[in-house]
DNA sequence: ACCTGAACACCGTTCAAGT
DNA sequence: ACCTGAACACCGTTCAAGT
């Protein structure tokens, strides 16, 4: 009757986040999110309905605190800096937290990514940025082509795609450079 | 004595391939590879050290089949053309074959893909496309941004990344022309 | 030489029993 | 109201025993 709780919803998800942090979703166990908070892999069920919506939850946060950086990144200097900025960041969170960026933009299975209002806030933003670049007619296809290169280098690079040689950092400023001078003006 | 084998290395690969054309390399169990081969789990053994080893080989034929797709895609019509036939081949391989080509782009753990010597002077003539292009100097460079936008456009895609509307093919035409265009010359 | 059943350790999930 | 041990079905993998 107490039903004092041992633990609850943030404490799972922060811990289930540590854990995938290192060693990412698939090597995820109930076991070890149930021992990390404190209880035993059954009531685990009491807060969630089953594993996948465990990983769903640090997926929403992982997305968030991405457009976080983001946002930061980009500052408050001439607007393709701003944009260069962003896809920066987002490579750069890709690098630092593999497996959680993995998690947003490589959802493996029933797991759709669902989004907050704070990460649909910031994307609006950045959407606002494009804007100022761009012009207001394509600025959904700027969006997708300047994501779908920022994506593509960083999931290449954390899939150790690039084994030609030649210098990584180097061939992301080249990409990016080229594609955001070309989506400048109408 | 006798030893009649049952099946066969190609035979496991293919049924491999078939399962996880259908399902995702996640969702393969040994069991069903096993009984589409007439043979049971263990016999598998004989042939591959564990179950990591016959996704690689699955990944290394999609690899394959991926680059050929490309390669006949090209065709011989202007350069910038043959490049953008190229991408939307990639495009095409991943909509088509979502789960092997996640496996070639994708690859998750430790199953890093092992290209054959088919694949890789299959992508040595998708280069010397690309250097006609762009003259030699920033060929690799040029190289990965062209696949990095491609396939982090198809990779979103999959992921159903893109949920704000329009046309998703428009916007791939929208970014591939840009920044091939972006690419011509030194 | 190859195949097999049985066993092992490990999963996610369910549920009746405890407080 | 919450937690737990036990059980279930399902994994990949090992291995002694069969032919």
């Amino acid at each position: 009757m107490p039903s004092v709780p041992k633990t609850s919803v943030e404490d799972i998800v922060a811990a289930a986040k540590r854990l995938i942090a290192r060693g990412g979703a698939e090597a995820l166990s109930l076991a070890a999110v149930a021992e990390a908070v404190g209880v035993r892999a059954p009531s685990l069920y009491k807060r969630f309905p089953d594993r996948a919506a465990i990983v769903r939850a640090v997926a929403t946060e992982a997305a968030r605190e991405l457009a976080t950086r983001q946002l930061a990144a980009a500052g408050e200097g001439p607007v393709d800096e701003q944009l260069k900025a962003v896809a920066r960041a987002q490579r750069d969170y890709a690098r630092k937290k593999p497996h959680l960026y993995a998690l947003v933009f490589e959802p493996r299975g029933e797991s759709a990514l669902l989004r907050d209002e704070a990460d649909r806030r910031q994307l609006d933003a950045l959407f606002e940025l494009l804007a100022r670049w761009m012009g207001p007619a394509h600025v959904l296809e700027g969006a997708r082509a300047l994501t779908a290169f920022t994506h593509g280098f960083a999931s290449m690079e954390r899939a150790g795609a690039f084994q030609l040689g030649g210098d990584v950092d180097v061939a992301f400023e080249f990409g990016l450079g080229r594609l955001v001078s070309a989506l400048e003006g109408p």
